[in-house]
DNA sequence: ATGTTAGACTATTAAATCTATAGACAAATA
DNA sequence: TATTTGTCTATAGATTTAATAGTCTAACAT
């Protein structure tokens, strides 16, 4: 399962999508919006920002704002960042990537196999899935 | 990720699928040749017996083996056993389906549809690996 | 029948992680 | 220079995960 920081980072990236090239969004108006705790969600737009997926203006009129493209943008980049790893298990993580403690040989290990094929599905779907068609998806629907 | 219970569970179990039919294996084995806390393993082999996955003998020669056939067991029903939902969001999960807090309206949210892609995805790799087919696979590549 | 073996069950603890909040600081703008 | 708004550090509380201790109960051998 996502966390809720998770989920609170796609939520918040999304409905900064959706006023892509607007100029910045209060905090304050995402919170809001979205009811995301203010202060849970400053340490959320701060992480966005230090991995370059947002930008911030300090003072009056300030906020955050995409910096890259709703196109650009993917779930598998959010996940990772939050939450960390996307496979199931340390050794078939491509960012992640860690032996086994419980396996005695992961050349033989039957296991990784079934694993290794989720990874690489889990990583096409929601490499697919940027901000620009959640959005988009969001319109047809309504 | 898994936790280390889930992998625990795995990993008895494809150690008692080894040796299926063959009576029952004593938790001190099993424990010392998968490198699992013993204690730890007693609670999971126990919930496994509860799930109907196991059975156990007491006594002199006592001990766990399969009830279920190697390729009746599939790692969907041992990771749903251990750690809950397979679905990477609540609102998409089959079992243990919740609506999502952060979620305004489930019909016109556009995030869902991606992780109910990665879920369907996810079951049917996992389904499909059973204890047999990873005991097999483990033979072929001794 | 009785002692030994091995699982069944309950309770507890320690560590880690997740979620949320507080408050001082720094930069931009009017 | 006062106000607004993001930056950053620290911490607290709750929950979950991982592991252990200890008592109870059933099966078996003698």
């Amino acid at each position: 399962m996502l966390s809720k920081k998770c989920k609170y980072a796609i939520h918040a990236l999304v409905y900064l999508g959706e006023r892509y090239q607007q100029g910045p969004v209060h905090i304050q108006e995402i919170a809001e919006q979205q009811r995301i705790p203010k202060k849970f969600l400053e340490a959320i737009l701060l992480e966005l920002r230090n991995a370059k997926i947002l930008l911030s203006k300090k003072g009056k009129g300030g906020g955050y704002y995409l910096y890259k493209k709703p196109e650009d943008v993917n779930l598998i980049d959010i996940i990772r960042l939050m939450d960390g790893a996307i496979a199931m298990l340390p050794c078939v993580s491509i960012n992640y990537y860690e032996p086994c403690e419980e396996c005695r040989d992961e050349k033989t290990c039957g296991i990784r196999d079934a694993f290794l094929g989720v990874r690489d599905e889990t990583l096409r779907i929601l490499s697919e899935s940027t901000l620009a068609k959640i959005i988009q998806r969001q319109k047809a629907l309504k």
